[in-house]
DNA sequence: ACTATCGTCGCAAACGGTTTCGTGTTGATA
DNA sequence: TATCAACACGAAACCGTTTGCGACGATAGT
């Protein structure tokens, strides 16, 4: 086995002190081409590699980011966690990943774990759990020890920080008024609880498009379903209590779930209700019919989270210079497909 | 800002040395009860944390583990994950996560930058170009550090660590059986090029179970698939060059996009044609029909991985006692749905 | 011959902890 | 009163690197 070198022992073997092979690895101009020649040629020749914790500590710099989300079997989460890993590998960074799992506890001990100094910075999306309870305590606490973090989609107004969020309310505004234009009257909303705020904005834009149609918002053509472990009969009994022709998600399972749904009502597609989801994951994809859906764009979402964070971390922040934080808005787009009229 | 607290801060301002508030800390008996409280309240009250970075240096763990994979963006591998993240979570561990995207180079890349001083260990699958190459020198470098190592699921007979797999073979073998003793007579094959090992073993038990029926092998009906970028051209001559009562796709998009294929030449399933894939995603619950698949128990896969690891991290290893590696299997399970008869 | 300068290199501190070992103080015992 | 153990704490080494600065010899300048 063989183990690990490190400088002592090649300023041992070639005997130097220490820090002429650190100087002479970096190309130090204190040191003389002679010796360095002789300790890179050591160095490459036994494969010598810094060590990255020693190298951490001494400049507080860990080259690793923390991205805490809700949920990684979640097709949303896990593009956004594509689109970061591979901005922060470009930039040297590597990423550790904690799941809260739609928890606050959770969320809490892995922060509280990974801000003793194993990462330079969090990049995280809300457990469902936090944002219910509307306690941000650990996301403060965080901040103000100086560690930069950006949030993605799952956000709140009450922490300081550079954030990513998809224009929810005026792509739900947007597919409103194209359904209405396409002749619909009667759109159901499909939604979760309201302390998402994701979907709390959709539904604004819902509603704001049907406003300016000149009608009103009918609070029975509205269902909320729970985030997990939904069930059917809820569902049976919307399609079978209200009449609608047009049915907006605000994400893919439920769509997908509803249009099984209205299949089994003997409903047709997109005749007789049409159908638009968010999240372009596989099952739309794949779905028959195929769903239209807006397309949350996560890896781009992942992308600038990694960029802003990266670019907060690397440049010195000025003591008493007030900070400016910036919010990025990523435009959603709609993929239409055989759920909806085209 | 409020900065990070370390013990000399806490020593100095409690008029004693480093060493006694280290102690102190951990409750040494060395220390007397009076000034351990005094201790204790200081860094209770200003949240003293230990530094991570600093104890990783010292005590040569850092408590963290590398997980190197293909693709997030694959539920297989997101369920894998999830198990290892869990599990690694309760036992004190932290994950960072290097995607391979199914490239030798990055994965190369990626675990050179890990070993040196990041991790304890490794969980890894490899990606396709790795396999392709069956060039495994880097893991071959890694475990020869002495640094503990488990593959899953797309491993090689080349390296000495500790391994996770599905019984591929055995399932395919069961599921062919299943099919032939239906009635099903041409039993094709989707799968994918033959460097995955996944796919050679269920192939393996395909072909098993047919030479037990007194069925030869006919060429024609097995179909090659790239892994990525599937050309649905290729998929509809061979619905039309060839006959067939059933389909066992390595995959589930592969089963999908089959079905939809025979949906399309207007086969009824599973009457006509009954399906089966591997990997129990999404698709398959909200396909129509619904799908029959193979569980791979992903989640149960990643915790034995992760178990086997850690175990391995946290029992010193006698120098020249011969390691002793072991290979788990997780059986896989039948989910039976509407795309075969039950 | 004496100083200034340059090129090379090593010392030592620092990062933030842990841990071994030594030492001064106390009280009990002979 | 001399001895000794127990107690409470501090000094220092160590993990592996980085880096400012001082040291030293050689060369050049006056």
């Amino acid at each position: 086995m063989k183990r690990k070198i490190t400088l002592k022992h090649i300023a041992r073997e070639l005997e130097v002190s220490i820090s002429t092979v650190s100087k002479a690895l970096k190309n130090s101009d204190e040191i003389s081409r002679d010796t360095k020649d002789k300790v890179q040629a050591f160095a490459k020749l036994y494969n010598y590699r810094p060590n990255n914790i020693a190298v951490s500590l001494k400049n507080k710099r860990t080259k690793n980011i923390g991205v805490v989300i809700p949920d990684i079997v979640h097709h949303f989460f896990t593009t956004v966690f594509r689109g970061i890993e591979k901005y922060a590998n470009e930039q040297g960074y590597n990423v550790i990943v904690c799941v809260s799992d739609e928890s606050f506890d959770k969320e809490v001990i892995n922060m509280e774990l990974l801000a003793n100094g194993s990462i330079d910075g969090f990049i995280m999306s809300l457990s469902a759990e936090t944002q219910q309870k509307n306690d941000f305590n650990h996301l403060k606490e965080v901040t103000e020890q100086g560690i930069p973090m950006v949030l993605f989609d799952r956000i709140t107004d009450e922490v300081n920080c550079d954030k990513v969020i998809l224009n929810d309310s005026e792509i739900a505004y947007e597919i409103t008024t194209k359904l209405l234009r396409e002749g619909r009257k009667r759109i159901a909303l499909i939604t979760t609880e309201s302390y998402f705020n994701v979907s709390e904005k959709r539904a604004e834009g819902y509603q704001k498009a049907l406003k300016e149609y000149g009608i009103a918002f009918d609070e029975n053509l509205k269902l909320t379903l729970p985030y997990r472990e939904i069930e059917e009969e809820e569902l049976e009994s919307f399609f079978d209590s209200v009449e609608f022709d047009a049915v907006l998600c605000v994400n893919e399972i439920f769509a997908i779930l509803s249009m099984a749904m209205a299949q089994r009502k003997g409903f047709k597609i997109p005749a007789d209700i049409s159908f638009v989801g968010f999240t372009d994951g596989l099952l739309s994809k794949y779905s028959s019919p195929t769903l239209t859906v807006v397309a949350q764009h996560g890896e781009k979402m992942g992308e600038i989270a990694a960029q802003l964070l990266i670019e907060r971390i690397e440049t010195e922040i000025n003591e008493d210079e007030e900070e400016v934080f910036r919010t990025e808005i990523v435009e959603a787009t709609l993929i239409e497909r055989e759920s909806t009229l085209n």
